[in-house]
DNA sequence: CTAACTGTATTATTAGCGTAATACACTAAG
DNA sequence: CTTAGTGTATTACGCTAATAATACAGTTAG
Protein backbone atom coordinates (compact mmCIF):
# COMPACT_ATOMS: atom_id res chain seq x y z
CA UNK A 1 0.00 0.00 0.00
CA UNK A 2 1.37 3.33 -1.05
CA UNK A 3 0.20 7.27 0.25
CA UNK A 4 -0.27 10.14 -1.11
CA UNK A 5 1.33 12.67 0.58
CA UNK A 6 -1.72 15.24 0.75
CA UNK A 7 -4.50 13.39 1.91
CA UNK A 8 -3.67 12.17 6.04
CA UNK A 9 -2.39 8.38 6.55
CA UNK A 10 -4.90 7.83 8.76
CA UNK A 11 -7.89 8.99 6.45
CA UNK A 12 -6.25 6.71 3.34
CA UNK A 13 -6.30 4.12 5.84
CA UNK A 14 -10.12 4.24 6.32
CA UNK A 15 -10.93 4.54 2.73
CA UNK A 16 -8.61 1.22 2.06
CA UNK A 17 -11.19 -1.09 4.62
CA UNK A 18 -13.97 1.16 2.97
CA UNK A 19 -13.28 0.04 -0.45
CA UNK A 20 -12.69 -3.64 1.08
CA UNK A 21 -16.16 -4.35 2.82
CA UNK A 22 -17.56 -2.00 -0.47
CA UNK A 23 -15.70 -5.29 -2.29
CA UNK A 24 -16.97 -7.82 0.55
CA UNK A 25 -12.94 -8.60 0.71
CA UNK A 26 -14.20 -7.97 4.86
CA UNK A 27 -17.57 -9.27 5.62
CA UNK A 28 -19.84 -8.44 8.38
CA UNK A 29 -18.51 -9.59 11.91
CA UNK A 30 -14.82 -10.72 10.46
CA UNK A 31 -12.26 -9.63 12.34
CA UNK A 32 -9.85 -6.76 11.47
CA UNK A 33 -5.71 -7.18 12.11
CA UNK A 34 -4.29 -5.97 14.65
CA UNK A 35 -3.41 -2.68 15.46
CA UNK A 36 0.46 -3.26 15.96
CA UNK A 37 0.40 -6.01 13.18
CA UNK A 38 -1.06 -3.29 10.88
CA UNK A 39 1.02 -1.00 11.76
CA UNK A 40 4.07 -3.49 10.82
CA UNK A 41 2.94 -4.30 7.79
CA UNK A 42 2.27 -0.77 6.27
CA UNK A 43 5.19 0.84 7.92
CA UNK A 44 3.79 3.41 9.83
CA UNK A 45 3.19 4.31 13.20
CA UNK A 46 0.80 2.29 15.55
CA UNK A 47 -0.85 5.64 16.90
CA UNK A 48 -1.52 6.00 12.93
CA UNK A 49 -3.48 3.46 12.99
CA UNK A 50 -5.00 3.88 16.36
CA UNK A 51 -6.49 6.88 14.57
CA UNK A 52 -7.49 5.59 11.86
CA UNK A 53 -9.54 2.85 13.77
CA UNK A 54 -10.72 5.11 16.11
CA UNK A 55 -12.28 6.89 13.14
CA UNK A 56 -13.66 3.77 11.46
CA UNK A 57 -15.24 3.52 14.62
CA UNK A 58 -16.65 7.01 15.07
CA UNK A 59 -18.49 6.30 11.34
CA UNK A 60 -19.35 2.73 12.67
CA UNK A 61 -17.73 0.81 10.23
CA UNK A 62 -15.96 -0.96 12.90
CA UNK A 63 -17.03 -2.54 16.66
CA UNK A 64 -14.60 -3.28 19.48
CA UNK A 65 -15.32 -5.54 22.65
CA UNK A 66 -12.39 -4.33 25.49
CA UNK A 67 -9.46 -6.23 24.98
CA UNK A 68 -10.36 -8.03 21.86
CA UNK A 69 -9.51 -7.22 18.10
CA UNK A 70 -12.06 -5.46 16.48
CA UNK A 71 -14.86 -6.60 14.06
CA UNK A 72 -16.56 -5.67 11.26
CA UNK A 73 -20.00 -4.27 11.96
CA UNK A 74 -22.53 -6.95 11.14
CA UNK A 75 -24.97 -4.07 10.92
CA UNK A 76 -26.43 -4.31 7.14
CA UNK A 77 -27.73 -1.21 6.63
CA UNK A 78 -24.10 0.84 7.10
CA UNK A 79 -22.60 -1.71 5.23
CA UNK A 80 -25.15 -1.42 2.17
CA UNK A 81 -24.08 1.92 2.25
CA UNK A 82 -20.61 2.08 2.50
CA UNK A 83 -20.45 1.30 -1.64
CA UNK A 84 -22.48 4.06 -2.68
CA UNK A 85 -20.98 6.75 -0.25
CA UNK A 86 -17.93 6.31 -1.94
CA UNK A 87 -19.02 6.41 -5.35
CA UNK A 88 -21.50 9.37 -4.51
CA UNK A 89 -18.03 11.29 -3.00
CA UNK A 90 -15.89 10.42 -5.52
CA UNK A 91 -18.74 11.97 -8.59
CA UNK A 92 -19.15 14.73 -6.29
CA UNK A 93 -15.68 15.55 -6.11
CA UNK A 94 -15.29 14.55 -10.49
CA UNK A 95 -18.25 16.59 -11.62
CA UNK A 96 -17.23 19.91 -9.09
CA UNK A 97 -14.15 19.91 -10.90
CA UNK A 98 -14.64 19.78 -14.25
CA UNK A 99 -18.60 21.27 -14.19
CA UNK A 100 -18.39 24.84 -16.19
CA UNK A 101 -15.78 23.09 -18.84
CA UNK A 102 -18.50 21.89 -20.90
CA UNK A 103 -17.45 18.25 -21.40
CA UNK A 104 -19.67 15.64 -22.97
CA UNK A 105 -21.26 12.97 -22.00
CA UNK A 106 -19.12 10.88 -24.82
CA UNK A 107 -16.10 12.56 -23.87
CA UNK A 108 -16.10 11.66 -20.10
CA UNK A 109 -17.08 8.01 -20.82
CA UNK A 110 -14.00 7.71 -23.41
CA UNK A 111 -11.82 8.86 -20.65
CA UNK A 112 -12.94 6.81 -17.97
CA UNK A 113 -12.92 3.46 -19.92
CA UNK A 114 -9.74 4.39 -21.06
CA UNK A 115 -8.46 5.28 -17.43
CA UNK A 116 -9.65 1.72 -16.34
CA UNK A 117 -7.84 0.05 -18.99
CA UNK A 118 -4.62 1.34 -17.67
CA UNK A 119 -4.97 -0.48 -14.44
CA UNK A 120 -4.63 -4.10 -14.49
CA UNK A 121 -8.42 -4.29 -13.45
CA UNK A 122 -10.99 -6.27 -14.27
CA UNK A 123 -13.06 -3.91 -16.46
CA UNK A 124 -15.93 -5.72 -17.98
CA UNK A 125 -18.14 -3.41 -15.89
CA UNK A 126 -16.68 -0.09 -17.61
CA UNK A 127 -15.33 -1.64 -20.60
CA UNK A 128 -18.34 -2.96 -22.21
CA UNK B 1 -14.93 32.40 -4.17
CA UNK B 2 -15.62 30.17 -1.23
CA UNK B 3 -12.43 27.73 -0.26
CA UNK B 4 -12.63 24.17 1.41
CA UNK B 5 -10.21 23.35 4.15
CA UNK B 6 -8.50 20.50 2.95
CA UNK B 7 -6.95 22.01 0.06
CA UNK B 8 -4.55 25.05 0.13
CA UNK B 9 -6.39 27.98 -0.61
CA UNK B 10 -3.12 29.12 -3.20
CA UNK B 11 -3.76 26.18 -5.13
CA UNK B 12 -7.32 26.81 -5.32
CA UNK B 13 -6.66 30.19 -6.78
CA UNK B 14 -4.60 28.68 -9.28
CA UNK B 15 -7.57 26.33 -9.87
CA UNK B 16 -9.69 29.67 -10.51
CA UNK B 17 -7.85 30.71 -12.61
CA UNK B 18 -6.84 27.88 -14.97
CA UNK B 19 -10.56 26.95 -15.20
CA UNK B 20 -11.23 31.10 -16.81
CA UNK B 21 -8.79 30.08 -19.34
CA UNK B 22 -10.34 27.11 -20.18
CA UNK B 23 -13.05 28.77 -20.47
CA UNK B 24 -11.79 31.56 -22.02
CA UNK B 25 -13.24 33.82 -19.68
CA UNK B 26 -9.09 34.87 -19.77
CA UNK B 27 -7.37 34.87 -23.05
CA UNK B 28 -4.26 35.44 -24.14
CA UNK B 29 -2.20 38.22 -23.17
CA UNK B 30 -5.06 39.35 -20.91
CA UNK B 31 -4.00 41.63 -17.73
CA UNK B 32 -4.19 39.49 -14.71
CA UNK B 33 -5.83 41.10 -11.22
CA UNK B 34 -3.49 42.77 -9.32
CA UNK B 35 -2.08 40.41 -6.64
CA UNK B 36 -3.24 42.75 -3.36
CA UNK B 37 -6.59 43.85 -5.40
CA UNK B 38 -7.08 39.95 -6.13
CA UNK B 39 -6.27 39.49 -2.19
CA UNK B 40 -8.54 41.78 -1.49
CA UNK B 41 -11.42 40.61 -3.50
CA UNK B 42 -10.73 37.01 -2.01
CA UNK B 43 -10.04 38.15 1.55
CA UNK B 44 -7.18 36.48 1.81
CA UNK B 45 -3.92 37.32 2.42
CA UNK B 46 -1.66 38.85 -0.68
CA UNK B 47 1.35 36.28 0.18
CA UNK B 48 -1.34 33.80 -0.36
CA UNK B 49 -2.18 35.12 -4.01
CA UNK B 50 1.64 36.08 -4.54
CA UNK B 51 2.22 32.39 -4.55
CA UNK B 52 -0.41 31.01 -6.71
CA UNK B 53 1.06 33.73 -9.40
CA UNK B 54 4.29 32.07 -8.66
CA UNK B 55 2.86 28.98 -9.48
CA UNK B 56 1.58 29.66 -12.48
CA UNK B 57 4.43 31.42 -13.37
CA UNK B 58 5.85 27.82 -12.92
CA UNK B 59 3.67 26.15 -15.34
CA UNK B 60 3.91 29.04 -17.58
CA UNK B 61 0.09 30.17 -17.70
CA UNK B 62 1.06 33.42 -16.76
CA UNK B 63 3.92 36.00 -17.67
CA UNK B 64 5.60 38.60 -15.48
CA UNK B 65 7.47 41.54 -16.87
CA UNK B 66 8.76 43.50 -13.54
CA UNK B 67 6.94 45.44 -12.06
CA UNK B 68 3.65 45.32 -14.44
CA UNK B 69 0.75 43.33 -13.98
CA UNK B 70 0.91 39.72 -14.86
CA UNK B 71 -0.74 38.91 -18.40
CA UNK B 72 -1.96 35.16 -19.30
CA UNK B 73 0.87 33.64 -21.42
CA UNK B 74 0.38 34.15 -25.38
CA UNK B 75 1.81 30.30 -25.86
CA UNK B 76 -1.27 28.50 -27.44
CA UNK B 77 0.01 25.35 -27.06
CA UNK B 78 0.25 25.87 -23.49
CA UNK B 79 -3.55 27.05 -23.13
CA UNK B 80 -4.63 24.67 -25.52
CA UNK B 81 -3.72 22.14 -23.21
CA UNK B 82 -5.45 23.70 -19.72
CA UNK B 83 -8.83 22.09 -20.00
CA UNK B 84 -7.61 18.18 -21.24
CA UNK B 85 -5.62 18.28 -18.20
CA UNK B 86 -8.15 19.76 -16.34
CA UNK B 87 -10.51 17.26 -17.35
CA UNK B 88 -7.62 14.14 -17.60
CA UNK B 89 -6.42 15.15 -13.79
CA UNK B 90 -10.26 15.06 -12.46
CA UNK B 91 -10.90 11.34 -14.59
CA UNK B 92 -7.76 9.90 -12.71
CA UNK B 93 -8.74 10.84 -9.14
CA UNK B 94 -12.45 9.71 -9.99
CA UNK B 95 -11.25 6.20 -11.29
CA UNK B 96 -8.28 5.70 -8.77
CA UNK B 97 -11.13 6.38 -6.42
CA UNK B 98 -14.29 3.98 -7.85
CA UNK B 99 -12.17 1.26 -9.59
CA UNK B 100 -12.43 -2.00 -8.43
CA UNK B 101 -15.95 -1.44 -7.06
CA UNK B 102 -17.40 -2.79 -10.55
CA UNK B 103 -19.61 0.29 -10.93
CA UNK B 104 -21.35 -0.07 -14.26
CA UNK B 105 -21.25 3.04 -17.06
CA UNK B 106 -25.09 3.85 -16.60
CA UNK B 107 -24.81 3.78 -12.95
CA UNK B 108 -21.35 6.24 -14.03
CA UNK B 109 -23.49 8.28 -15.99
CA UNK B 110 -26.98 8.58 -14.22
CA UNK B 111 -25.10 10.03 -11.17
CA UNK B 112 -22.94 12.56 -12.64
CA UNK B 113 -26.02 13.83 -14.72
CA UNK B 114 -27.78 14.04 -11.13
CA UNK B 115 -24.68 16.10 -10.08
CA UNK B 116 -24.43 18.33 -12.92
CA UNK B 117 -28.25 18.92 -12.14
CA UNK B 118 -27.79 20.03 -8.32
CA UNK B 119 -25.51 23.65 -9.63
CA UNK B 120 -27.46 26.06 -11.11
CA UNK B 121 -24.71 25.58 -14.32
CA UNK B 122 -25.78 25.26 -17.88
CA UNK B 123 -25.99 21.28 -18.61
CA UNK B 124 -26.98 21.43 -22.08
CA UNK B 125 -23.67 18.98 -22.47
CA UNK B 126 -23.83 16.43 -20.26
CA UNK B 127 -27.75 16.98 -19.85
CA UNK B 128 -28.01 14.85 -22.89
C1' DC C 1 0.00 -18.95 36.43
C1' DT C 2 2.57 -16.62 33.00
C1' DA C 3 3.84 -14.61 28.93
C1' DA C 4 2.51 -12.56 24.92
C1' DC C 5 -0.81 -10.65 22.76
C1' DT C 6 -5.02 -7.53 22.42
C1' DG C 7 -6.97 -2.34 22.63
C1' DT C 8 -6.55 2.24 24.94
C1' DA C 9 -4.73 6.58 26.77
C1' DT C 10 -1.49 10.31 27.55
C1' DT C 11 2.03 13.35 26.57
C1' DA C 12 5.64 15.26 23.97
C1' DT C 13 8.20 16.22 19.91
C1' DT C 14 9.04 16.89 15.19
C1' DA C 15 8.53 18.40 10.44
C1' DG C 16 6.20 20.53 6.83
C1' DC C 17 3.23 23.68 4.90
C1' DG C 18 0.29 27.44 4.53
C1' DT C 19 -0.19 31.78 5.97
C1' DA C 20 1.11 36.29 7.65
C1' DA C 21 3.77 40.66 8.37
C1' DT C 22 6.96 43.60 6.65
C1' DA C 23 10.23 45.78 3.85
C1' DC C 24 12.30 46.58 -0.69
C1' DA C 25 12.69 48.00 -5.66
C1' DC C 26 10.71 49.67 -9.52
C1' DT C 27 7.14 51.93 -12.63
C1' DA C 28 3.83 55.19 -13.90
C1' DA C 29 0.51 58.72 -13.29
C1' DG C 30 -0.37 63.31 -11.28
C1' DC D 1 9.37 65.12 -7.97
C1' DT D 2 6.03 62.66 -5.46
C1' DT D 3 2.75 59.33 -4.62
C1' DA D 4 0.37 55.34 -5.26
C1' DG D 5 0.46 51.47 -7.50
C1' DT D 6 3.09 47.28 -9.37
C1' DG D 7 5.83 42.66 -8.30
C1' DT D 8 9.38 40.56 -5.17
C1' DA D 9 11.95 38.81 -1.14
C1' DT D 10 12.71 37.61 3.66
C1' DT D 11 11.43 36.14 7.87
C1' DA D 12 8.54 34.39 11.20
C1' DC D 13 4.31 32.35 13.03
C1' DG D 14 0.80 28.69 13.73
C1' DC D 15 -1.56 24.69 12.75
C1' DT D 16 -1.90 19.93 11.68
C1' DA D 17 -0.43 15.46 11.09
C1' DA D 18 2.66 12.03 12.08
C1' DT D 19 5.66 10.04 15.03
C1' DA D 20 7.40 8.49 19.34
C1' DA D 21 7.74 6.69 23.95
C1' DT D 22 5.25 4.90 27.74
C1' DA D 23 1.95 3.14 30.54
C1' DC D 24 -2.25 0.69 31.60
C1' DA D 25 -5.90 -2.92 31.47
C1' DG D 26 -7.67 -6.96 29.96
C1' DT D 27 -7.66 -11.53 27.30
C1' DT D 28 -5.82 -15.73 25.71
C1' DA D 29 -2.66 -19.34 24.48
C1' DG D 30 1.00 -22.14 26.46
Amino acid sequence: MQFNTRTPVYLQVVDYFKKKMALGKLKAGDEMPSRRELANDLKINPNTVQKAFKEMEDQQLITTERNRPSRVTTDGTVLAQIRSEIVDDAVAVFVEAIQELDVSVDELVDKIKRQYKEGTYDDRSVGS
